[in-house]
DNA sequence: CAGCATCCTCGTGGATACTG
DNA sequence: CAGTATCCACGAGGATGCTG
């Protein structure tokens, strides 16, 4: 896979470019914007269908506006989302997938899957470690 | 990455929108974890086999040690990696995905897939949209 | 209704120095 | 070699008030 634009460095480089390194890395595109606190809760409910803004608020419920709004606009400005305003009043606006957006969906329903299937483990593992620190006592 | 590690009630909800909690929500387990900035980057690393500390470090390049280690640790401790100590002088450690994290591995392929065929796309909408702003004149 | 503007907290992660 | 320990900059994200 292709975690950098090139091979994967083996000796160290100067600083700066380095950076880009992971700046260039495809996958993080998408880990950037997945992996922020609600972007894929939106994605999920934005999944069945268009929704107006007040609605995604109340659905998630524990959303700020301010992290709506914006996450809203990165999902918009990635080309994933949709913003579509309709000229009422009071305003109406309402947000729904694009296809690539749609797209996006498909990979993450597997990590979703996993999720489910394998998340008590991870929860397990957490406690076990937890309660038997590295440093313990033989 | 700011995930509730609790559950988060503020207000009452309507029903339906309680399988998007946060808390509740299993699939952020894993994006807690692969989200952050050096996870994907040290599992691809382990996918060939067992990487030494150290082989690591110079593999990825601009990870500092503290990041590194700290990476590895959050990794085994949700049961992703195993890290085995050998006794020697001086020192040498190594770490291997787990069952676990080879599992997981799957699941990320397909979002390195996604990202490999599609971050193109990404991109140039990310740029149409810095061209021509929200607020654009009409 | 669907935002924008502002202030502020706190977690992530970088830099550096030290150690068994 | 494989870490710890500290300090610190930065930005994500929460709270609150205002607006077209």
């Amino acid at each position: 896979m292709r975690l950098a634009d090139g091979p994967v460095r083996l000796q160290p480089m100067p600083p700066g470019a380095d950076a880009m390194l992971i700046a260039k890395c495809p996958v993080r595109d998408v880990l950037d914007r997945i992996g922020d606190k609600w972007s894929v809760l939106i994605l999920k409910n934005l999944e069945e269908g268009p929704r107006r803004f007040g609605v995604l608020k109340r659905m998630i419920g524990d959303i700020s506006q301010r992290m709506l709004t914006q996450t809203l606009r990165d999902l918009q400005r990635d080309g994933l989302i949709q913003r579509t305003v309709y000229p009422t009043v009071p305003p109406s606006v309402d947000y729904r997938l694009t296809k690539l957006g749609q797209s996006l969906m498909d990979p993450l329903e597997y990590l979703v899957q996993w999720s489910d299937r394998n998340h008590q483990k991870v929860r397990k593992a957490r406690q076990s470690f937890d309660r038997t620190p590295p440093g313990a006592p033989a």
